[in-house]
RNA sequence: GCGGGUGUGGCGUAAUUGGUAGCCGCGCCAGACUUAGGAUCUGGUGGUGAGAGCCGUGGGGGUUCGAGUCCCCCCACCCGCACCA
């Protein structure tokens, strides 16, 4: 029987959809493994073989755990909301629910031809109103939470209402947006409308003034992940900064256990690193600086020497990371945004500084990156009074300080800080040298070419921590100004809350109405809040966001929220609906979350590190806190596949003619390369006629060739149509079958490592295929199993590749396991092995990286049940025991012969029968070896 | 600038975790069967040398009987962050 991949393929992959073989469900006395992959967002392009690297691995995975005995759930759904489909809509007009169908359909075919395991009866769409009804629900009760800070939780907000009834803000250490002081009094007379802006200032999803991120092309705020070089990520449209009221989500509230998390978690560490620099922790002191009172001609009659009050006097709270350097501090820093400029700037100053601050406020987060090494900035007139040293210092603005970290103002050291020191420089303000690497190596800042930033070394010119070094510098400066009522030692984050609103159509709909100008969420009960139908989804003339437009839509006529969701909504919570995707009562039942717990292991790139990965962890740690989930942590272990790159090739075209030279003769011309589709090139070499083919401009080509041959050059490019070089795994399913195509992915190389396409190489392991199914087949090509004993060496064969395979596929090696396969198979070929003992365990081996080809061969051997379901082989080390070692034998390291030995020799009964060895006393020639190390089954060395 | 990673034949990669570097596959070379091959099968294939051998894992140094693997310095490339005080 030929090997017929194509029947054999579609014959199975229609009994597996009919039996509905991969379904799925809770086994109470099995243990359960949770195999996720991050979904796909369907794009209209369709997948292209990148994209089933990580579903095929976890596809293995999953098989690979089934059959050793776990109950696996695998599921597969799609992120369907967002900007592709909505930005296809506004030109076309086509409804984006139509098209995401389309897409999904077209992902689903494709997919299917793979033949995954998917339990697709879990399968949703965070487009689909059952599913957004949970993402809703969810916004509900960040919307109606806050957080904790000494008990590290998310509370009730009707929890808070009732402690400021009693308390007031007294003794509060909760997440907040801007410090309140107000007592219980204040609470208890405040109108209803007083108490939701106060509250807004600590629910975890707050709605609040802030800047954005603004694309004018797309017409929608983006998250900071979302923005890269001051680009949107999608569509590369230009970003602006802009002050909006949007809905915000309080992740920085989280930023400790999210770091803490990944202590606890089995990510990569690039990944982890990625995660810790973009949260950034730093640990420093939060100081205030009194405004003097007046310029420097008179400031020591008006400072007045204590600083208790200095909290309610005009003062800048400023942060810094280095309390060790507060001698050195020559200047303070505003940000533009700060809201004391005003009121500090001298009259003078005025005209300057409004300028200034207007031009900072307005330029372009693009020109604003452009030109970072730009030193600009201007001087408020002001002076403020360092509370160490008394001295007075010049207050200036400038937009080097961010308005979005810290408290937007800082003291500045220019002596240790670079940027701090460009300043100074910039303006000619003093530098003041207060650390020193020792007592002896003080030298003169006049002559520095940059600062010493360094956090070493000792403090000097330093008052009273004078000779301290600089750790316990910082340390005896935070003592300080906390006795002194100023300042304390604090943690600042580098993490941001995550903006939540988009000015958008095809997104989850808000669950908000607004009454007196305030948000009010939607009772629980009456969600969903449906996706209005609108006439058209551009935004309204007067720039509102397409559900403006939206015809009777409101509550009880009260106005309802007209933005939607950004992505991250619908994929923060995806992986605990696949543990109870029909459940209309609950996000996730508790049965089934306590069964299913965590994702075990979650396949996807390593680009979302710092946008769903992020979000996800925080959104499921709020749910954890609520009770929704049992899991602090929603991925156990994640891996990350690299990216498949492109391998374009090239021809080389004469200029200023249409002949193309071969690449090894093209120095010889003056040629531009052109890039040519990678479809018609086969190990570089051209197909000439398909060439002309190609294009009508090709059509009179003609060729200088080498050897009879056109070579193509080729280059590790990006994956795009432009290039020419994208491949749809379609084509490769058709011509070689799905079982070839999975492994061929695999034995590109280790998932983790980004690796460019390329096709050649497909053939071998195509050839590996059909020699696999040769083994079960004699030389007339009719199946043919033996029931005889296996031979010792088959049985080592066979066990080899169990404990491999076994090994391989638990630490995600796939490339070497698929390698492994093909030892196997030559080996059992050589030995014209057809034992049904062999060939059977090797069968379900395969199974998991070959589904399709070993199903048949399985129903041939006569199961009625799937290889699916079939039990892992369990190895025996027995079989793997030599009769005898092969010792190489090296003097001083160096290889010189081999010897063999019993295999239950051990080293000390080896050492005076190697040194009694004829060849042996050879090379000893009579010396006495200095000693003999012997590495049991592995290497004997005599050294002199 | 800071952080993380990678570097091995013509190419993708492997190396039992410190023990014979180059497994497996592509490509290439030779042969077999063929009217033919972008089919199939067999053998060869790191460099150099007639040869035993010598050289060889980005470069340099070190530890060790022994280093692709461990330590130090340098180089190249990739990824992430980037005025984060």
């Amino acid at each position: 029987m030929e090997y017929n991949f194509k029947e054999i393929e579609s014959k199975w992959q229609k009994k597996w959809k009919d039996s509905n073989i991969y379904k799925t469900d809770i086994i109470e006395n099995k243990q359960k493994f949770y195999v996720l992959d991050m979904f796909p967002y369907p794009s209209g392009a369709g997948l292209h073989v990148g994209h089933p690297l990580g579903y095929i691995a976890s596809d293995i995975y999953s098989r690979y755990k089934r059959q050793k005995g776990f109950n696996v759930l695998h599921p597969m759904g799609y992120d369907a909301f967002g900007l592709p489909a909505e930005q296809y809509a506004i030109q076309t007009g086509q409804h984006p629910a139509i098209t995401t169908d389309k897409n999904v359909n077209r992902y689903r075919e494709q997919l299917d031809k793979i033949g995954f395991s998917f339990d697709w009866n879990r399968s949703f769409k965070t487009c689909d109103p059952d599913y957004y009804k949970w993402t809703q629900w969810t916004f509900i009760q960040l919307f109606n939470s806050y957080y904790d800070n000494k008990n590290k939780k998310a509370r009730p907000i009707a929890e808070l209402e009732f402690y400021f009834a009693k308390n007031g803000t007294n003794d509060l250490d909760i997440a907040q947006t801007e410090p309140q002081s107000f007592t219980a009094n204040d609470w208890n007379s405040a109108s209803e409308k007083e108490k939701q802006e106060i509250l807004m200032n600590y629910r975890l999803a707050y709605l609040a003034d802030t800047w954005v991120n603004w694309c004018p092309e797309l017409g929608t705020v983006l998250a900071n992940d979302e923005v890269v070089n001051g680009l949107s990520v999608r569509g590369g449209f230009p970003v602006e900064r802009k002050l909006m009221k949007q809905w915000i989500l309080r992740v920085s509230a989280y930023a400790e256990r999210l770091l803490q998390g990944l202590n606890d978690v089995d990510w990569s560490d690039s990944i982890k690193e990625i995660q810790r620099n973009w949260i950034g922790r730093s640990e420093g002191a939060a100081i205030w600086f009194p405004l003097a009172k007046q310029g420097p001609s008179d400031w020591k009659d008006l400072y007045m020497g204590h600083f208790e009050g200095i909290k309610n006097e005009p003062a800048f709270e400023i942060f810094t990371t280095r309390p060790d350097t507060i001698f050195g501090v020559s200047f303070m820093v505003l940000c533009p945004e700060h809201e004391m400029i005003s009121s500090i700037t001298t009259p003078e100053h005025k005209e300057e500084v409004e300028n200034y601050v207007n031009w900072a406020k307005n330029r372009s987060e693009r020109e604003r990156q452009a030109e970072i090494k730009k030193v600009s900035g201007v001087f408020t007139g002001s002076f403020a009074i360092n509370p160490i040293t008394n001295e007075l210092i010049p207050i200036w603005v400038s937009d080097y300080v961010l308005s979005d970290y810290g408290t937007g103002a800082i003291m500045a050291v220019p002596a240790h800080d670079s940027r701090d020191f460009a300043f100074a420089r910039h303006f000619n303000l003093p530098i003041r040298q207060v650390v020193a690497p020792s007592l002896e190596e003080i030298s003169n800042p006049a002559d520095w070419n940059e600062s010493m930033d360094s956090k070493t070394g000792v403090c000097i010119n330093s008052g009273f921590i004078n000779g301290m070094d600089v750790k316990n510098a910082g340390k005896a400066v935070i003592e300080m100004v906390k006795e002194m009522g100023i300042g304390y030692g604090t943690i600042n984050y580098r993490l941001r809350d995550a903006i939540f609103s988009r000015q958008r159509y095809w997104g989850e709909p808000f669950p908000i109405y607004y009454k007196d100008g305030m948000p009010y969420p939607i009772p629980e009960n009456e969600l969903p809040v449906l996706l209005p139908e609108v006439d058209q989804f551009l935004p309204t003339e007067s720039g509102e966001p397409p559900l403006a437009r939206a015809k009777n839509w409101n509550y009880n006529g009260y106005t309802m929220e007209f933005s939607t969701m950004p992505g991250f909504a619908g994929s923060s919570a995806y992986y605990l609906r696949y543990m109870d995707p029909h459940n209309n009562d609950a996000l996730v039942s508790k049965e089934a979350n306590n069964y299913w717990q965590q994702v075990d292991l979650y396949v996807g790139g390593a680009e979302h590190g710092t946008g769903h990965l992020i979000y996800a962890r925080f959104w499921n740690k709020f749910l954890f806190d609520i009770g929704v989930c049992c899991k602090d942590e929603p991925f156990k272990k994640l891996i990350n596949q690299g990216m498949i790159q492109g391998r374009s090739n090239f021809v080389y075209r004469v200029v200023g003619s249409n002949k193309f030279v071969s690449l090894n003769l093209k120095n010889d011309y003056q040629t531009t390369p052109i890039h040519v589709d990678v479809n018609i090139v086969h190990n570089d070499i051209l197909d000439v006629d398909a060439f002309k083919n190609w294009m009508p401009d090709f059509k009179d080509a003609e060729f200088v060739l080498e050897n009879g041959h056109y070579i193509c050059g080729w280059e590790v490019e990006k994956m795009s149509k432009s290039k020419y070089n994208v491949q749809n795994p379609d084509d490769l399913v058709e011509k070689y079958g799905a079982d070839t195509l999975r492994m061929y992915e695999m034995f590109l190389g280790p998932i983790e490592m980004a690796k460019p396409w390329d096709t050649n190489g497909i053939e071998g392991v195509f050839r590996f295929i059909k020699k696999f199914w040769r083994l079960y087949f004699d030389e007339n090509g009719d199946f043919s199993i033996s029931d005889d004993e296996p031979t010792k060496q088959e049985l080592k064969i066979l066990h080899k590749t169990i404990k491999k395979i076994e090994d391989d596929n638990e630490r995600f090696s796939f490339n070497t396991a698929v390698s492994a396969f093909m030892i196997c198979t030559n080996e059992l070929l050589e030995a014209k092995c057809n034992k049904r003992s062999i060939l059977e365990p090797l069968c379900i081996l395969l199974s998991a990286y070959a589904p399709h080809i070993t199903e048949e061969l399985w129903s041939l051997l006569g199961f009625n049940e799937s290889v699916f379901n079939a039990t892992f082989p369990v190895y025996n080390e027995q079989f793997l025991q030599d009769d005898e070692y092969v010792y190489p034998v090296s003097f001083n390291g160096k290889m010189r012969l081999k010897m063999s030995f019993p295999a239950n020799f051990t080293p000390k009964d080896i050492e005076p029968e190697v040194l009694a060895n004829p060849d042996v006393l050879k090379w000893l020639d009579g010396k006495n070896p200095k000693k003999v190390i012997i590495v049991p089954k592995k290497i004997v060395n005599i050294v002199f």
